[in-house]
DNA sequence: TTAATCATGTAACACGTTACATGATTGC
DNA sequence: GCAATCATGTAACGTGTTACATGATTAA
C-alpha cells in the first residue's frame, strides 16, 4: 500500500525521497504516516521491479539528489493496483482497544481520558483550509481532475473527526449518567 | 497493543489461545484484528514478561489445553497501560490511499468503486446487536461496569460505518457533478 | 460424508517504528 | 549562535500477514 503510494506520488512528477516524505508529513498525514526509513527501502524496492528509475543530479555544496521517475511498466502497475478490487478494510484502532478494557479503572479517570480526546484535533484550522503543501496545491490549480479525488481524502479526515467528537461527548454522557445512577444508589443505601 | 489486549482478556479470567482467538474474531473484529501466530507469540513473550503463568491441562482425545492466567505484575502493567496517556492515534487507511490516487482512472470506474464501497457493512445486522460472542455475553450479564465500555466500542463502530457510508454519498455526488460539467463542456464544443 | 469446531503451533515474509549518523545552507 | 531545512541513508527491533502442519470430535 505504501509501495503504490510512493508509486502514485512519484507518477505525478519525478521526486527524490526527501520530497516523498514531506508530501506524506503535510498532505497525506491524515491518513497515512510514513518514515524516511521506510521510504527509502520501498524506493530500492521499486527500483528493482522495475517501477522507477534512479538519477542522480549533483549538486554544489549538498549531497547528492536522487531524483526517482516512473517507468511505464510502473505506470502500469499503479493502474493496476487503482483497479484491484482487494481492499484490506481493517483498521487497528488503539484508542478503542484502551476503551475496551476501561472498565479496570473509575469512571473519573475515564471520564478525563475522553475529554482529553475529545479536544484533539488533526485539522488544526477545523478543516477549512486545504491540508496540502505548496507543492501539492501548485500541482492541484493545473490538475482539477485528479485534485477533486485529494479533496475527497480531506472530507473523509474531517467527518471522521467531527465523528469522533461527537462518539467523546457520547461516552462522556453515559457515564455522567452511570455515575449518577451510582451516586443514587448509595444514597438509598444510606437511608435504609 | 495487541499485547495488552491479550492481557485484558486474560484479566476477565484465564484463557487458552485458541479462546483469545476466537473473541478477537467474534467480539473486537470491527477494531482489531489478530491472527493465531500473532497471539501466540505475545503469550510467549507475556509469560517470559512474567505478566501470565501458563498451566498445561490435560483432555481426553484432544490436545492439551494451555491455560493462561494473569499474575500480579501482570495486572499491574494492564493498570499502567490504560493509565498511560501515550496513545497513537494514526491510522493507514488504505481506501484513503487509492482515492488519493484515483485522478488516472475515468469518473465512470470510480464511480462503480465508491458504490460498490457504500454498501459494504461490517455490521450485518445494522449494528442493532451487540457484536459479543457468547461468553463474552456471559460476562457482560455479571459485570455492567466493565460492559459499559464494551458497548461504547461497538457504538464507535456503528458510528464509523454511518459516516463512511454518508463519506461515500457525498463522494459519488461530487463525481456525477464533476461528469454533468464535463459533458455539456462537450456540447459546449459541438455547437462552437 | 463433509464442514465446522476445538486445539496446538511454526516459518517466512512484509511492513512499520525508533534511534542513530552526517553535514552544508539559510533565516532569525 | 541556534534552529530549521535540505538531503542522504542504516540498523535493530517490533508488529502484522500468509501459508503451512496436525488431528480428533461433533453436528447437519
Amino acid at each position: 500500500m505504501l509501495r503504490h503510494g510512493i508509486l502514485g506520488l512519484i507518477n505525478n512528477g519525478a521526486k527524490t525521497g526527501y520530497e516523498i516524505m514531506t508530501v506524506f508529513r503535510d498532505s497525506l498525514h491524515h491518513f497515512w504516516a510514513a518514515q524516511t526509513s521506510q521510504i527509502y527501502r520501498e524506493l530500492r524496492t521499486m527500483e528493482r521491479l522495475g517501477w522507477i528509475t534512479q538519477t542522480r543530479v549533483p549538486q554544489s555544496g549538498r549531497p547528492d539528489k536522487n531524483v526517482f521517475s516512473i517507468t511505464p511498466s510502473g505506470h502500469e502497475e499503479l493502474l493496476r493496483w487503482l483497479r484491484d478490487p482487494d481492499m484490506p478494510l481493517k483498521f487497528n484502532n488503539p484508542f478503542l482497544m484502551k476503551t475496551f478494557f476501561m472498565g479496570e479503572l473509575p469512571p473519573e479517570e475515564n471520564l478525563a481520558f475522553f475529554r482529553a480526546f475529545r479536544d484533539i484535533a488533526v485539522f488544526p484550522d477545523g478543516g477549512k483550509q486545504a491540508a496540502l503543501n505548496a507543492d501539492m496545491y501548485r500541482q492541484a490549480m493545473d490538475h482539477p481532475e485528479k485534485a477533486i479525488y485529494w479533496k475527497l481524502t480531506i472530507e473523509f479526515g474531517r467527518m471522521y473527526e467531527k465523528m469522533q467528537r461527537e462518539w467523546c461527548e457520547y461516552c462522556i454522557h453515559t457515564l455522567e449518567d452511570f455515575q449518577r445512577i451510582m451516586e443514587s444508589k448509595k444514597e438509598e443505601e444510606k437511608e435504609s
